[in-house]
RNA sequence: GCGCCUGUAGCUCAACCGGAUAGAGCAACGGACUUCUAAUCCGUAGGUUGGAGGUUCAAGUCCUCUCAGGCGCGCCA
């Protein structure tokens, strides 16, 4: 039996053979002939697979495209899964397949179950996926959730496309931002014990209300005392406090999420460990690094950036940027063949020095891929919520996900490209309705096993798929719904090279849609015994891809509802 | 001023390395449950892909210009 993602290999061997034929012939040397591509025809009719290579050849074969197709399919060998060619269009040769592959795929899913779809795109490969990476400072918003989303189904993506991967969370426990949150949460310490005037608010400082219950927790905790010492001496406890609880707060967020870290990676410990100094001069001693106006400045620009970054200033303050240089370079020492970053779009500025540095590390530009997030439009009854951090006015994610629930605002911010402006209405996505794709993916999970159930409490197995009559799965519903499932491989490995999880939300739907069609037009048990059974293993290869693609979002595939 | 992202049906979004007739859902209208779950299905209607040029056999996709929205442009993070 041939493999389903080996019929669009074997077809093009058969037309490879055809085109180099007819191309030498004409007197072009191979090395001359374009690649040869199969893709997928958009309409019903053109076939189920295409080739443009006709187009592509007829300039520099100085022959007319529909003339050359014609030539090419008459010397394309036969195979029994090769059913007709058809020269179409401007000069596409389409080509139609055998029912055969019918039953391929259903056994296919069948046997493979959970590992129906994977590839071995990434075997032998390491990559790291770092995000959401949210300073310490306040609880996660919506933006953060999207981010932690689109990181942590990327990563589920690339898993499933044979990588090994590690999820990477990294905390900017260093530096100002850290200072403001102990100040603020001091402040606030100061001011619910009525002497505001001896620790002033910074500026710039936090003014969520979470600041004043972190400020009461450290009075319940600790009382009075810290009114008694300078406030240098106390700053620490309150810093330490504010970070450790909010950081926990967002460890309980992200599980609640669903979102699991392999490693949490600390900024300070970049320094503690002298991997700033070191990395500083690793750029120093390859004369990428250079001093002026007594700060420490980075030659980006000779790796494509529009200016030089300073590394450290004249006040002897290493930068943002040199944690950042140091903590990749830290990355690529542990043997990742790629590195991902999901960062907020409002940091795509960024990005040039960030390659920049990749570049001066010795490694190739692409080994790191940034996905940048775009804005979360957060619509509540129809009006717009800000979400600043800094204002103090946001919808955290928990509010969120307590409000919609998890599978919802997973599989909302699935829907979208990372890079599109995404717009969240709460109501929309809390509604148990139709509106709501994930309540119609889940739903056909449901009915699923609900024919599982039925067909279990009438004593009738899944039969194995390779005895089935592929003749008697010929219902348009039912070789639709075969053929998404057939796609399944070839939209996760499609997925996982453009780093594009929400095509595989996009295939869940479309697959559950196929499945709903089928399900109304058609019925698998009570009718004629072998074709229920050809059913069964058709319904049994959607309850396998469906829940396969769910897998990799983490969305659960409920057995009621 | 310069740079990045976005602009596709009334609304929210898809569209593979440039391919054939630009697709879904919602909203609107008309239909379908005596059966394995109607949170479903079928049908109708809806478009100059913001605009103007260009490259190409072929452009939503690439190039130039332009308009609109968002975001960046620090010895901040």
């Amino acid at each position: 039996m041939v493999k389903v993602k080996d019929v669009s290999a074997l077809l093009k061997d058969l037309l490879k053979d055809a085109v180099l034929e007819v191309a030498l012939e004409k007197g072009l040397p191979p090395g001359e002939v374009p690649e040869v591509l199969l893709e997928r025809p958009r309409h019903e009719g053109q076939g189920d697979w295409a080739t443009n290579i006709a187009m592509l050849l007829a300039k520099p074969l100085k022959t007319r495209p529909r003339e050359l197709a014609g030539e090419i399919v008459s010397r394309i060998g036969k195979d029994p899964h090769l059913e007709k060619m058809e020269v179409a269009g401007p000069g596409f040769i389409n080509f139609f397949v055998t029912n055969l592959w019918v039953r391929d795929v259903i056994d296919a899913a069948v046997k493979e179950r959970e590992n129906y779809g994977r590839s071995t795109q990434g075997k032998g490969k390491k990559v790291q996926v770092e995000f959401v990476s949210a300073n310490p400072t306040g609880p996660l918003h919506v933006g953060h959730g999207r981010g932690a989303a689109v990181g942590d189904m990327t990563a589920g993506l690339l898993e499933y496309a044979g990588w090994e991967v590690e999820r990477e969370y990294y905390i900017n426990d260093a530096g100002l931002q850290m200072n403001l949150l102990g100040q603020s949460t001091q402040a606030r310490y100061f001011e619910i014990l009525g002497v505001s005037d001896k620790a002033p608010f910074p500026e710039n400082g936090y003014k969520g209300d979470y600041i004043y219950d972190l400020a009461r927790e450290v009075l319940e905790r600790d009382g009075k005392k810290h009114l008694e010492v300078p406030l240098e001496e106390s700053f620490p406890v309150f810093q330490a406090y504010a970070a450790n609880t909010i950081l926990d707060g967002i460890r309980e967020d992200l599980a609640l999420f669903g979102v699991k870290f392999d490693v949490w990676f600390s900024e300070k410990s970049l320094y503690e460990k002298g991997l700033v100094e070191s990395a500083l001069a690793f750029l120093k001693a390859r004369g990428h690094a250079y001093e002026k106006d007594g700060a420490l400045w980075f030659r980006t620009t000779a790796f494509g950036d529009d200016k030089d970054r300073v590394l450290v200033r004249s006040n002897g303050v290493t930068t943002y940027f040199a944690s950042d240089v140091a903590y990749h370079k830290e990355k690529f020492d542990r043997g990742f063949d790629l590195v991902i970053d999901v960062w907020g779009a409002d940091h795509h500025g960024y990005v040039p020095r960030m390659k920049a540095a990749v570049e001066a590390l010795g490694r190739e530009r692409d080994a790191l891929q940034i996905l940048l997030i775009q804005f979360v439009n957060l619509l509540r009854g129809g009006h717009q919520v800000s979400m600043s951090t800094r204002s103090g006015e946001f919808v955290t994610l928990k509010e969120v996900l307590d409000e919609v629930g998890v599978d919802a605002a997973r599989f909302f911010f699935a829907m979208r490209r990372c890079d599109s402006h995404l717009d969240f209405d709460l109501e929309l996505a809390k509604k148990a309705s139709t509106d709501n794709p994930v309540f119609y993916v889940q739903y056909a999970h449901a009915r699923i096993e609900s024919i599982m159930r039925e067909a279990a409490s009438r004593k009738i197995d899944i039969p194995d798929p390779g005895t089935v009559d592929v003749d008697l799965l010929l219902e348009p519903e039912e070789k639709a719904l075969a053929k998404r499932i057939a796609r399944f491989p070839e939209e996760i490995e499609k997925a996982a090279s453009e780093l594009a999880a929400h095509r595989i939300a996009f295939f869940a739907y479309d697959l559950a849609s196929d499945f709903h069609a089928f399900y109304n037009a058609h019925r698998v048990l009570g009718v004629e015994e072998a074709v229920s059974k050809a059913r069964l293993c058709l319904v049994e290869a959607t309850r396998v891809a469906l829940t396969n693609a769910l897998g990799i979002l983490r969305v659960k595939a409920p057995e009621r509802m």
